[in-house]
DNA sequence: TTTGAAAACACTTCGAC
DNA sequence: GTCGAAGTGTTTTCAAA
């Protein structure tokens, strides 16, 4: 399915994505065309989801993160969880977890204030029975998708 | 410091960080130059961390996801925590927080046992006096960096 | 200051091998 | 896989708003 160049590229745009095939091919020794079409084959095998820019959150205004666990009451679908939290712009990240709590969120907001606010209505959705909400204080790391 | 117009930017390379300046221009309504230059300048500023490639993790061998959460002693700095914790590939993100956990880790492996192995090398690190795992059954959300 | 137009240069993309 | 050619995109320069 992917084989070690496919890797090795992926590794390389992972690093730049926006790098030129030529650029990409020079560090994994192979032609821009090669590069092009083993790039074109991952994306339509899914293994590439797309290109993204990373950006410093906190210069956009995000001041504030918070892991926020949702504990649901027992008859709730990952599908309408899904659908929930998906309508906040604010959730990065979801995720149904083993344990006692259902689902762990990750939230990204303004400030304090913000964070309080999205917190109330995540813990005023029909399915929520609790909420337990952990402040970030420091990203000490943030990787992107890691090429085995 | 990001005016509008570097928001709709921010926006349209968070979809697709490939597109050519031409075509965001397009859809901001401005020259690729003018679009180039806009770049270039977020970049400088660091509001632009770098470009990257979306990828699907079980399409790579990490088949495996976990919340682990690391009890430190008092005195261990934020510092100590980050270069340890670096080191694994396996760790995704890692953010010191509030409460009674002091560091919160996302941990990807290739299976359970992949997983099983690196939290005992988690807990055997000289600082960490305690974890807690929490694993992923489902991530239901997964988004980009948001420009407000 | 920031923009758009044009030109030189580099990259992409396709077909042939 | 590579190579070569035609079409595009990037990047610089320069003049204007």
């Amino acid at each position: 399915m992917t084989d070690p160049l496919d890797a090795a590229i992926l590794r390389v745009l992972s690093l730049d994505a926006r790098a030129t095939y030529a650029q990409v091919g020079q560090q994994v020794s192979l032609s821009a065309p090669a590069v092009k079409r083993r790039v074109d084959r991952l994306r339509e095998q899914g293994v590439i989801r797309g290109f993204t820019v990373r950006l410093d959150p906190a210069a956009l205004g995000w001041q504030t993160e918070a892991f926020v666990e949702l504990f649901c009451h027992g008859s709730t679908s990952p599908a309408t969880m899904r659908t929930a939290v998906e309508q906040y712009p604010e959730v990065v990240a979801a995720s149904t977890v083993t344990g006692d709590v259902d689902l762990v969120l990750q939230v990204r907001a303004r400030d304090m204030r913000h964070l309080e606010q999205v917190v109330e209505r995540l813990a005023a959705e029909p399915f929520v029975s609790r909420t337990r909400s952990t402040v970030v204080l420091s990203a000490l790391v943030r990787r992107p998708d890691v090429v085995p």
